[in-house]
RNA sequence: GGCCCCAUCGUCUAUCGGCUAGGACACAAGCUUUUCAUGCUUGUUAGAGGAGUUCGACUCUCCUUGGGGCUGCCA
């Protein structure tokens, strides 16, 4: 046994959770730092929600994320036959045996239990957790087959780490139970036991498992709020680990090369959104300038928005690419730009243009700018500064962003004017002005 | 109830017996000759409680308390 082999084992449901995909990761993680193999298998046991688009949900989510896996990906529904040959083995053998029984839900029939040691301490190293122990005894006889015949999640997980030669589990911590079980049916089984690791749970701020009531709790949400790929899987990382020192932007290598299972906490990590969209916004602002714009274009183009041959583009993506926060945001950011369709915020209009005197300093300044020689922000800024006479220049500033873009936020406001040009300034001055000042 | 696990700022964490307890997010203040943002500087805030071991404990042991997981013909 050289090469080391981990796997990841969703359940293909069409949506995965972030617990789960950060098992994925410090799966992954595992691997490419040992030189081992990434499985997957996808444990399509049940088939009412195992659709082919669930399936193709979960390789797509694995995809964006990067986890790229080795080897063909695995479907436990295959295995059926193995798992059944498991099972005739442990009858066999006096491991398991048959028993009436009836479900919660009131089913009633023979199924396969598993039979239990009835004394001795089951015990194993988790490379997470430490030493655990638990006694036999403390354990009940579990069921393996049900009454119609189909294997049980306990058998067919077993039997599938067997097949795959797998070497070292990494699992959520609500597995820790199981695994004194199935190093039950290992041994039953006359197959070794692999190693573990069982991670923490993630969070809400109550401490109560993170599910979807708490925000958005699947992949596929983090990607439709246009969270960038490596910035989740940078903040999922970090949420149980991290390098040893104050480093906590790392690139893909980085991770690689420094990640330590034996390092992964054992305590639960409660998921903080605020600072997943800090990490965000740190990844857009490391993006090349080539990729953020090719972003834009794209989103502003599915927006149905126009960019002219000849615009600024690069200049553009200079004012707007520090200040976003979720890649979502740039085509409303953009809109005033490329369209004169734009909606006007009623609280910033409220707030900015109806008010006393605005028209009058509206009309004021297209007289000035029509006047105005050169057509370049730091030209405008002056402009409007000489107006201010030093003071500041808060009364011009704010009043002149609402009316030429409907926002009260935005780039710099020198630089949008820049950016528009002197004729849709103008223009947008006296309709403010005229329509909508009071 | 039984069994298992956990416990440093509000949150993620550093510390592997020497700590004036460090960093990041968030929050607050200031600066960038006073639009927003970025950037920079500064500030507030932490070792659940109690015993023990030790010259010395956030670090080791035990107890208490608190939290979580499991206890399915789900995975």
């Amino acid at each position: 046994m050289s090469e080391f082999r981990v796997r990841f084992a969703p359940s293909p449901t069409g949506k995965v959770h972030i617990g789960n995909i950060r098992a994925a990761i410090y799966n992954w993680l595992f691997a490419r730092h040992t030189g081992g193999k990434f499985l997957l298998r996808v444990e399509d046991t049940d088939l009412e929600r195992s659709t082919p688009e669930a399936i193709e949900a979960l390789l797509e989510c694995m995809k964006w994320l990067g986890l790229d896996y080795d080897e063909e990906a695995f479907y436990q529904t295959k295995n059926k036959p193995r798992h059944m040959e498991a099972v005739e083995k442990l009858l066999a053998s006096g491991h398991a045996y048959k028993c009436e029984r009836t479900s919660r839900d009131g089913k009633t029939g023979q199924v396969i239990m598993f039979k239990m040691p009835k004394e001795g301490v089951i015990e194993f190293d988790d490379i997470v957790k430490g030493k655990m122990a638990k006694k036999a005894e403390d354990i009940q006889d579990f069921a393996i087959v049900r009454s119609d015949g189909s294997p049980i999640f306990h058998i067919a997980n077993v039997v599938d780490d067997i097949d795959q030669r797998v070497t070292h589990i990494i699992r959520g911590d609500d597995h820790v139970e199981n695994t004194f079980k199935h190093i039950c049916i290992f041994k039953a089984l006359g197959a070794s036991v692999p190693k573990y690791g069982h991670l923490s749970m993630i969070v809400n701020q109550q401490g109560k498992p993170y599910s979807k009531r708490d925000g958005a709790a699947f992949v596929g949400e983090f990607r439709e709020q246009g969270y960038l790929p490596e910035a989740l899987f940078n903040y999922l990382l970090l949420l149980g680990w991290n390098p040893g020192d104050d480093r906590e932007v790392l690139t893909k290598e980085e991770m690689v090369s420094l990640f330590d299972l034996e390092k992964v906490h054992v305590t639960a990590a409660k998921f903080d959104m605020k600072k997943l969209q800090w990490m965000n916004a740190e990844y857009i602002k490391r993006l090349s300038e080539e990729v953020f714009t090719n972003e834009l274009l794209n989103r502003v183009a599915k927006e149905g928005m126009v960019v002219p041959e000849d615009y600024d583009v690069k200049y553009l993506v200079s004012q707007l690419q520090i200040r976003t926060k979720f890649l979502n945001d740039i085509p409303s950011a953009c809109r005033c730009f490329f369209s004169d369709d734009f909606a006007f915020d009623e609280k910033a209009v409220e707030k900015r243009l109806k008010k006393e005197g605005v028209k009058e300093l509206l009309l004021d300044l297209v007289e000035r700018f029509t006047k105005a020689p050169v057509w370049l922000a730091p030209e405008l800024e002056n402009l409007v500064k000489e107006l201010s006479q030093g003071g500041g220049m808060g009364p011009w500033v704010h009043p002149i962003r609402v009316a030429v873009s409907g926002r009260g936020e935005g780039i710099g406001l020198f630089e949008m004017l820049q950016l528009l040009g002197r004729d849709k300034t103008l223009q947008r001055l006296k309709y403010a002005a005229e329509n909508i000042c009071i």
